[in-house]
Formats: C-alpha cells, structure tokens, sequence
RNA sequence: UCCCAAGUAGCUCAGUUGGUUAGAGCAUCUGACUGUUAAUCAGAGGGUCGGGGGUUCAAGUCCCUCCUUGGGAGCCA
C-alpha cells in the first residue's frame, strides 16, 4: 500500500492538477475580503496560492469562520485549480470546502516593517516571510551546490569531530566546555588539521560543517557559529588551490542562477552581476595589492595607543583590513584571489613562498559587491623541521601536534586546501544585508535566543 | 574590547525653547462591501514614555547612572 503522505499536493505542484480538486495544507499568509467574497493567501513552504471563497457557493456557518481567519492560522484548503492571471502565483483555488486546524492569535510579524532587533527576536516566526523564505531556499541550493560539486569531481566527504582538545590556530578564542574526566574540551573552529589527516588517506577530500568562533566580532559579516567546506587536497599546489576555489564558486553561482529563478526576483537580485560569475576570475600578489594601494593612496588605519593613525604608504607587511579590502575590490566584477601573503600575518602550518621566504603560500578570494572574504586557504607546509620550528615559533604545545608532525613524517607531500564560509556567500548571492539572514537560526555575540 | 547611535501602544514612528487629558499609521475587536492581493470605508479598545536617581512650581523632553538594542572598527570564513 502506498503511503498516505504520498497523495499529498503541493503548491510548487499546481499546474500539474488544473481543473481537478486538491486539497492543500498550510498558513495563512494574508487574507482580503469584499464581503461575499474572501480571498486567503495560503502558503505551505512550497510557495503561495490564492484560495477564493464565494458564499453563495459555501456553507454559511463555515463562510463566518473563513472571515475571521487570522494571519498565520493552519488549516486544509479543498477546491478546484484553475489558472488565474491576477492571483499571485498565477493560480488560483476555487474553495468548497476548509478544514481550520488551528486559530493562530496576535501573530507579531505584520506585513508591515519592523524593526531588526524584532525581527531577529522572532527568528522561528521571522523564518515564515517571503524574503527569508527565499534565502533560506537559495542557502539549500549552495549547500547542495557544494556537495555535488565535490562528490562529482572525486572528493570523498571525511567529517571532522566538532570537539577538540586544542586549538589549530592558537590565536583565536574558542568557546571551551567540560570534557568527562579528560579536562576541557572546545568547539572546532576548522576542521582543517584533520582534513589534512584525511587527505593522506583518501587522496582529495572535503569536510563540511559547523565552525565556532568566540571572537567578540559584532559586525554584519560574522556569526559566532558558521558553516564552512574546507577540501584538501594531496599532491595539490597553491595554483591548484586557487584553480580548484575559482571552479567551486563559479558552479555555486552559476547552479543557484539555475535553480532559484524565482527566489532571486523575490530578493529583486541584479542576475546580470551572477551571470557575469564565470572563470576566469582575478589574482594578484599581496605585493601587486600593495603597490595599488601606494599608487592610490590608500592609508594604513591603525591604533596606536588607543589614537587612530593614518599611515601612508601603506607598510609591505601589514595585513590588509576592511577598507584595503574594499578598496582594491571596488575595481573588480569578479571574485578576486590575493595570494603570497607575508608569513609574519598568517598562520603557522603555510608553506613559505621558496622563490621568496617573507611570503608564504596562502590566498584569499575575496567577493565582488562588498561580500568580503569568502574563502581563505594555502598550501601547507610538508616538511617535518620547518613545520616543528614554526610550532616553536608560534609558541604552541607542542605535544598537541604530535598527530599532526606525523603527517609529514610518514610520507609528507605537497598539499593544499581552503575553507569557504557558507553563510558569506550566501549574503553575497542574495544580497542579504546582515549575515543573520544567511542561516536559519544565527548565533552571534550577543544572542543565542531562538 | 573600542567608537557612534537609539530605546514612547503588539509593530513602525511623531512628540517644538520643559507647560492642560501623550498622538498617527498598521495590527486587534465591531460593522459595511463579489476581484482583493500592504484592500477600502465607519467606529472602539489599547501607554509604568527602558530601569533607578536628580534638577524644577512642572520632565517623554534637561543632568547622572545602569540595562538593552542597532551600526562601525579590529579579527576572520
């Protein structure tokens, strides 16, 4: 026998069943009326349909019940299809007969504005309105982007564990918790070490999942909880990196123009600015981006003894902050990749440049429109010594990275890999204003409710 | 952590140099309406002006303090 919740229509199904009765199943998304005539806006998560109610044609007790249907009220629509060019959505159901499941009162999320702190308060209630609804579909579709792009291009996925005895990069903050009798445990901010661990074993693998950063970062770019894909591949190089990051974004971009038509004109999206997301994309050296900023007198803002200072020209060695960054971008219609960092700023597993040793293999991608940076990788160091002293260097436990050192004395090779932030492309496709838009329910600094 | 801004009805806001009983739109409730789609029209209810302290004959309005929220910086994906 076939399972009942097989027989049930959807809205995004409707022009399959012009002309017969259905029976739809949602909330009321908003209701209008001219007396005899009532008009419920319904939405059940696979779009919205306008269900009309004519009570001539209807049970009059019933009629009263359809009339004082409040926003966001449950209830099973039963009626005919039929296409109607003036019902959003293009069809239209002829009603004979509701079902009301539930009566919702004082539902706080009007059609009219309201404000952010609101907004975001109501989150699980928030989640329900058109233009969320439309970010949270693209969010899947970049989600499912990046898993058929890795799976299909021989990528095996070798999830990383969540806890963590100790930090990859030690600089940052990390959010701690108790660990059995073991001590302190903490919340993976990359899965990258292990990545790397698996990469030795599968060849060219990817992790993805939640990230955790407890960095007091109160802007409208970062969550305190995240999503990030981090491939690594053995035998890969920097170019190989960065080709490999320009082929992942260009399929993300060019999938969710292909799926999420409709999504994007509800967010009233520039496509033109998507299409144009196509290989190749931009690279330049830190040093090239250096230069630029000289030639265009770009400052350095830094803090000096809690004064803001200007430094012109900007000083080789500094590590490019928000306005650098937007700066160079503004020139750019396309992702651009800065690469060949100077050691000094970046992290300690990178391999130095061997052409030039006051830079090391890193890059950054860095999205057009003000999305940011949107990925961060390099190639890594290989060599058991060199790794060991930039441990010592870095003054990190070392025997928490005895694992890690194994790495490369058991058959160390080349290799590289990236992590890319899902919810910064996300807010760069959809043109999100805050990131907390990007993910169903964000975590950030000062909020963890819902 | 630092800098800036804002807290007035369920929501979004107005509220003059301090001065009668603090206003509007939306939402809610009542009524009218056969093509609405942020429906419209008529009526009604709804307030510890973020908390505390102070100045004053008088404070939503001025001062101090605390709290909450938003924006930005640094850091990063």
């Amino acid at each position: 026998m076939e399972s009942r919740y097989k027989s049930y229509k959807y809205i995004e199904d409707l022009e399959k069943f012009i002309g017969q009765e259905v029976t739809l199943q949602g909330w009321v998304k908003n209701k209008t009326g001219k007396g005899k005539l009532q008009f419920i806006i319904l939405r059940d998560g696979t779009g919205i349909c306008q269900c009309v109610v004519y009570k001539p044609n209807f049970d009059e007790a019933l009629f009263e019940e359809v009339k004082s249907l409040t926003q966001e009220s449950s209830l099973k629509v039963t009626g005919t299809v039929k296409k109607e060019d003036r019902a959003p959505g293009g069809y239209e159901i002829d009603v004979n007969n509701i079902e009301i499941i539930q009566l919702a009162k004082d539902y706080p999320i009007t059609p009219k504005e309201h404000g952010d702190a609101f907004l975001i308060e109501h989150r699980h209630l928030w989640l329900r309105s058109t233009r969320q609804h439309a970010i949270m579909r693209i969010r899947a579709s970049v989600m499912k982007a990046i898993r058929d792009f890795f799976d299909n291009n021989g990528f095996v996925i070798m999830d990383s564990p969540m806890l963590t005895p100790n930090a990859s990069e030690g600089t940052s903050t990390l959010f701690e918790t108790k660990y059995f009798d073991l001590g302190n445990a903490y919340l993976s901010q990359s899965g990258q070490l292990y990545g790397e661990a698996s990469a030795m074993a599968m060849g060219r693998i990817y992790t993805f999942g939640p990230a955790f950063r407890a960095e007091r970062s109160k802007t409208r770019k970062h969550l305190t909880e995240f999503w990030m894909v981090e491939p690594e591949m053995a035998y890969f190089d920097l170019n190989d990196d960065m080709d490999l990051a320009e082929d992942l974004v260009e399929y993300i971009v060019q999938y969710v123009l292909k799926v999420n038509q409709a999504e994007l004109k509800t967010l009233e999206r520039d496509i033109s600015k998507l299409e144009n997301i196509k290989r190749p994309f931009y690279r330049m050296s830190y040093t090239e981006a250096v230069d630029w900023l000289v030639k265009n007198n770009i400052p350095l803002k830094k803090k000096i003894d809690g004064k803001e200072v200007e430094i012109t020209p900007f000083p080789w060695g500094e590590d490019f902050g928000t306005p650098q960054e937007e700066a160079i971008m503004e020139q750019f219609d396309k992702p651009l990749i800065i690469h060949r960092y100077p050691t000094d700023v970046k992290a300690f597993y990178m391999k130095p440049d061997p052409e030039n040793s006051k830079v090391v293999l890193a890059m950054d991608m860095l999205g057009p429109e003000k999305a940011g940076e949107i990925i961060g990788g390099s190639q890594r160091e290989e060599d058991y010594d060199n790794l060991l002293n930039k441990i010592k260097q870095h003054k990190l436990p070392e025997e928490a990275f005895q694992w890690y050192l194994d790495l490369r004395k058991f058959g160390g090779v080349p290799h590289s890999g990236f992590g890319l932030g899902v919810e910064r492309v996300v807010k760069w496709i959809t043109g999100a204003a805050h990131i907390r838009e990007t993910i169903p329910f964000p975590r950030m600094i000062y909020r963890i409710v819902p």
